[in-house]
DNA sequence: CTTATTTGACCGCT
DNA sequence: AGCGGTCAAATAAG
């Protein structure tokens, strides 16, 4: 029953419940005198809750087509996301073998019908140990690949309930060649799961628990967001052109993280670079975690782009998430309206 | 023992 | 055929 609702639905909803939150807040700094860069702050995440919710119109709006046409082609099918409950992209994978094994073989399928967007992470930290990117949800190393042409090899993460809760989001991390502090955080599907930034990350230092007040205090400590100016902009052009996605030129480079429910921080491999992660909040300041540009797009034939700088607690953080948690805030939104994405 | 990571192999797509 | 993505056995860590 829970399903009822499309996950682009949910995060669409979630978004909007987002910036309205968001709304508020400015509306109390506006009344308390905060400083400028509070406010731009809010500002920006507003804004970008908003893009982001247009951005999901378009696109499940253009995914009913498709859908539609492929349904009229193919009537066969007819469970559909038989194993993917939040997926209701869940067709078209390749030609051939579908059809419900009840397995992992439409995971293809899954990854080219699921959202994906990709955060540029700037990770500072003196040590030169990798830079913690935690994104709140628990992910699980399952591969590395060396990149042709890249420096570094790209790490692949997916969610560390999958089974448990046939959760299917992904990402990928890279580290860019020139710039280690970069790193291409590439995200796909959405989570599924209910562990989201919440219950994830045990305190399992003092460090964390400030974290997680911090968290609880609203995500309002943000303070190391200000650092970095941002600009948000929204190309609704088709890019096809894949060099799009990367406007600051970052060839493949790969990045590391890891963050599981314990996290941990590791060392650095010694063959692998970047076999090391530490699950720090985006809200840290210390190790700080700065979206340098988010690009959300979907494999089929999204053709949007967002680019923005900053909402670092926004991006990492509330992207893969917003799915539920925001939902339960607000279940009394009257968005179930049936029709109301048609 | 359980869980996570590493890493070579495998597979599908282009 | 080459490349990117995933699997899964081996290994490591807690």
């Amino acid at each position: 029953m829970e399903n009822s609702w499309s996950w682009e639905q949910k995060t669409l909803i979630s978004e909007l419940i987002q910036g309205m939150e968001l709304a508020k807040q400015l509306r109390v700094h506006l009344n308390t005198a905060s400083s400028v860069e509070i406010r731009d702050s809010l500002v920006q995440r507003i804004l970008t809750s908003y893009e982001k919710s247009l951005l999901i119109l378009n696109w499940s709006g253009s995914l009913g087509q498709q859908q539609q046409q492929q349904q009229k082609q193919q009537q066969n099918v007819a469970a559909t996301a038989g194993n993917v409950p939040e997926s209701p992209l869940s067709m078209h994978g390749s030609p051939g073998s579908d059809d419900s094994d009840g397995g992992h073989n439409d995971v293809s399928k899954k990854r080219k019908t699921m959202p994906r967007w990709t955060d540029q992470v700037r990770v500072i930290s003196e040590n030169g140990l990798e830079g913690p990117h935690d994104d709140g949800y628990s992910w699980r190393k399952y591969g590395q690949k060396d990149i042709l042409g890249a420096k570094y090899p790209r790490s692949y993460y997916r969610c560390t309930y999958r089974n448990t809760q046939n959760c299917w989001a992904t990402k990928q991390v890279q580290r860019s060649d020139d710039d280690h502090t970069i790193f291409d955080v590439t995200y796909r599907g959405l989570h599924t799961c209910c562990h989201g930034r919440q219950s994830v990350a045990p305190p399992a230092s003092p460090e964390k628990q400030e974290q997680k007040q911090n968290i609880n205090q609203q995500q309002q400590s943000q303070d190391a967001l200000f650092n970095f100016q941002k600009v948000l902009k929204v190309n609704t052009e088709d890019l096809d052109n894949k060099e799009m996605a990367f406007p600051f030129s970052f060839p493949p480079a790969y990045g590391s993280m890891k963050t599981s429910g314990t996290c941990s921080q590791s060392s650095i491999s010694p063959a692998t670079p970047e076999s090391n992660y530490c699950s720090v909040s985006p809200f840290q300041t210390n190790n700080f975690v700065g979206v340098q540009n988010l690009q959300y797009c979907s494999e089929s034939n999204f053709t949007e782009i967002i680019s923005a700088n900053t909402s670092a607690a926004n991006s990492p953080v509330v992207e893969p998430e917003f799915s539920l948690q925001s939902l339960e805030l607000d279940p009394n939104f009257p968005f179930d309206t049936p029709g109301f994405f048609s």
